[in-house]
DNA sequence: TCAAACCTTGACCCTGGTGTCAAGGTCAAG
DNA sequence: CTTGACCTTGACACCAGGGTCAAGGTTTGA
């Protein structure tokens, strides 16, 4: 999507045409960002976070990070925490309810 | 909010006033409905499993719960657990790196 | 050469979840 | 009674993420 490159999420290289040329390590972000969104994140995380998921021909790179950068990953970090942790005790409350509906059925 | 009251997420009683009367019990279910809609769900999600979601003053029903009401907690169980998973590995990616980035500045 | 298939950009429209604002009804205090 | 504070509804506008469509350029193949 160029909704993706327009949010800086992905670059695409182009042609003398203008066309647009996605490197393999494009499209396979282009599959995180996909599973990303659908997990409920905003194109703000993800983009903050990006750049510490490797990619397939997309080596991670460690030099010359910014502490500004790092304490954002670790705010984004725990702001994931507490994402997960809210879902997780939902998820245990619906399966607990379908437990109880069992054993009372059965 | 009353986009939530239009989405039949929650109810509110009127008085003779025409005026709200939200019980104690809807004032927890909005608190839980902000949790959700902050983790990422959808009202819509959030609607189906908000039954078996215990509040304080009101307690869940077990019975009379029809069989097409079970599949479609079920489905969301499962895709609150897929959701989970993304964002726990992505959680971890970025906690690695953070771990990793310690490593090599230490 | 010429048409079909593809790409580009820009302009729209749509759905969800929110915020705000105006026009009116209701209530309590002065 | 009157003023101000609160509530109601409906109509907006907003942002995020996405889809579609027209107008124009490019490539490919007949």
């Amino acid at each position: 999507m160029r909704f993706y490159e327009a949010k800086g999420l992905i670059t695409s290289a182009r042609g003398p045409n203008n066309y647009r040329d996605y490197s393999e390590a494009t499209l396979g972000r282009v599959q995180q960002i996909r599973e990303l969104l659908g997990a409920g994140l905003s194109t703000q995380v993800i983009r903050a976070i990006l750049p510490c998921l490797d990619s397939p021909r997309d080596p991670i790179v460690f030099e010359g990070v910014l502490p500004e950068t790092v304490t954002a990953l670790e705010r984004e970090r725990d702001r994931l925490t507490e994402r997960i942790d809210v879902l997780a005790r939902n998820r245990d409350a619906v399966a607990d309810y379908l437990t109880e509906l069992q054993k009372r059925s059965g």
